[in-house]
DNA sequence: GTCTATAGTGCGATAGAC
DNA sequence: GTCTATCGCACTATAGAC
């Protein structure tokens, strides 16, 4: 194991994962982690701020595709439908051969009550960020709230269900039909 | 301080919120909670599950109102009229003499992400709950976490505008204001 | 790279309330 | 006597400081 191998950070979170797998987040020590790939656990911390953090390391890009998405939207856009092109953009990150590992890091996930709060404070950082690209978009503040909120809850649903075991939909179909349930529910 | 006072729980409530508001929440240390009411660091921990829960007390009553709006909801009822009927059952419990100190235990938690954490969990459980219940009224299971996640969202923004410096406007007020601004945004 | 503070747990002892 | 809140002590792991 190389000293100064670069590949140092991406070592650590799939050595994370597949330990927090197997024994489970709280069973697993920072130590074990960084040890299983010839490191410290101070070079974990030089990483990642805490040991949740390591599972979620892509969020700042598909941040990026949702805000990609409500600036790439046509100018006559209401804000539902610049959310709507947020959405589209995310899909683009969850193509059908992620899948298998999407479920089984959400199952890692759902089941640790301390994951399950970072990955809220990532979607609320997430709403937040559309929130503001909706206001630098002219949409007034409450509603760019709003919107962007319900964005974010379409795609939480909308990602369950293209994890659940017998589905085969792409996420950006399921994310269509989250969203047209959601106008029906409020008209 | 006798040892068998029955106040413990609320006296450590009281001195959190306290010790949080002057020095921070990570500057303030356990020991000191405990200590300033003359009790120990291992009874803190005997009341409450952690350092971040001592904020988070009232919570399981105002989901009890969430639900019981939901019950109340006539049959004939929308789901996204029993979320309304919900959010009226929820602002009752925030009179307009709760909003100083609602204000000041806002402020804390907003300052500190851990404690943000704690709040989006809450609120998780919060529209999991009422999912629940609109699912035990029929509701299909994909519309009922729709409209439970709507609702919440409603009540947050609802309950910062409320919070708000110049704010006078009941909560119930502004949750009807909000909710009318969601539907319109979805028509 | 070592050293330390603090969060949080487990278990056994104690001190009242009844 | 029982029951239960409190305490004391020893311990591990996280996280940050030096």
């Amino acid at each position: 194991m190389a000293r100064w191998d670069p590949g140092a950070r991406q070592r650590l979170q799939t050595a994370a994962l597949e330990l927090y797998v197997r024994q489970g987040f709280e069973q697993t020590t920072v130590e074990e982690i960084a040890q299983s790939v010839g490191l410290t656990e101070r070079t974990f911390f030089r990483h990642f701020a805490d040991k949740r953090e390591v599972l979620f390391d892509g969020q700042d890009m598909l941040q990026q595709a949702f805000l990609d998405g409500v600036r790439a939207a046509p100018p006559s856009a209401s804000p539902l439908e610049m959310v709507a092109e947020a959405l589209a953009a995310s899909a683009e990150f969850f193509a059908d051969e992620r899948r298998p590992w999407s479920r089984q890091r959400h199952a890692v996930i759902t089941a640790n009550p301390a994951l399950r709060e970072r990955e809220l404070l990532k979607s609320a950082s997430l709403a937040a960020a559309v929130a503001a690209a909706l206001r630098a978009r002219g949409v007034a503040d409450r509603a760019a709230v709003l919107a962007a909120e319900t964005g974010v809850a379409v795609f939480s649903v909308a990602f369950a269900e293209w994890i659940a075991e017998d589905e085969h939909r792409s996420l950006a179909e399921v994310e269509r039909e989250v969203l047209e349930e959601l106008k029906a529910l409020a008209a």
